[in-house]
DNA sequence: CTTGTAGTATTACATCTGTCGTTCTCCCGG
DNA sequence: CCGGGAGAACGACAGATGTAATACTACAAG
């Protein structure tokens, strides 16, 4: 019922920002990152290239030289690392319980009224759609 | 809507574990601590003494002598730590929206029926007891 | 008073992350 | 053919984490 250990793929704040534009442009050179980057988060030109190449080595994203730019490009899908995270994050505080981890959001001050009825809808749908 | 940018209280894997053991007893030695993990997790002594005294220079916990032996103590409560670890989770992966992190979980392919139907049945007693 | 010992304090080291400065290289304009 | 730039490559450094060996201290037994 609960997961094996597979290896989670955790990404940090900064290293999910920087996925985030890949996911986003489908690929794109290191000045388009630093460029998308640029507001909000002051970082040198060779501070993104460095994590780049980082995320690189740990498989997260590949590039390919085009004229003397490197254009990276994801290898990993926003939504495998969501998985891969929330999956983390349910093991280390719910013993891999998701309803445990559902009860708590429901239990959690930040939920609004409008947020419960709009998962409750959710919940009905994802209900019919699982019938059929 | 969404929350403001609080400086979350992140635990790692290990740190938690460490915590669940200060949780569970509500107070322990550093050998208590010490054997509490030992199964499953070859430490030494020193090891959790050092996790132990980070942990407690974050002022996550304190301490306080008893004997020749430090007891200590935990300074957040468990819930407090998974409002912020999820609260994390949920700004850094759906920007805040909490019925974004709901959805994942409904459509993610680790759910069972069983537990989609448990889900609503939360959801519902949510509902109610909000009303109510 | 001496010593063994339990238990803490200190130091150490590798890895990962955030963050660059500096250097190297290669192509374009003159 | 040469010098200036644009970018990549390399190296650095600090702080957090995982992990522990070693040093120190104070008490209990003799």
């Amino acid at each position: 019922m609960t997961a094996e250990q597979h290896t989670y793929q955790d990404l940090t704040e900064l290293q999910l920002a920087l996925m985030e534009v890949l996911w986003e442009k489908g690929e794109a050179t290191v000045a388009q990152v630093h460029e998308a980057l640029l507001e909000g988060r002051g970082l040198a030109m060779t501070t993104v290239a460095t994590l780049l190449s980082r995320l690189e080595k740990r498989g997260i994203v590949v590039h390919r030289s085009e004229g003397r730019q490197y254009v990276y490009e994801p290898l990993v899908s926003r939504d495998v690392v969501c998985d891969s995270m929330v999956s983390a994050l349910t093991d280390r505080l719910f013993s891999g319980d998701v309803t445990a981890l559902m009860s708590h959001l429901l239990t959690a001050s930040a939920i609004s009224p409008g947020d419960l009825a709009r998962m409750r809808r959710m919940i009905e749908q994802s209900t019919e759609t699982r019938h059929g």
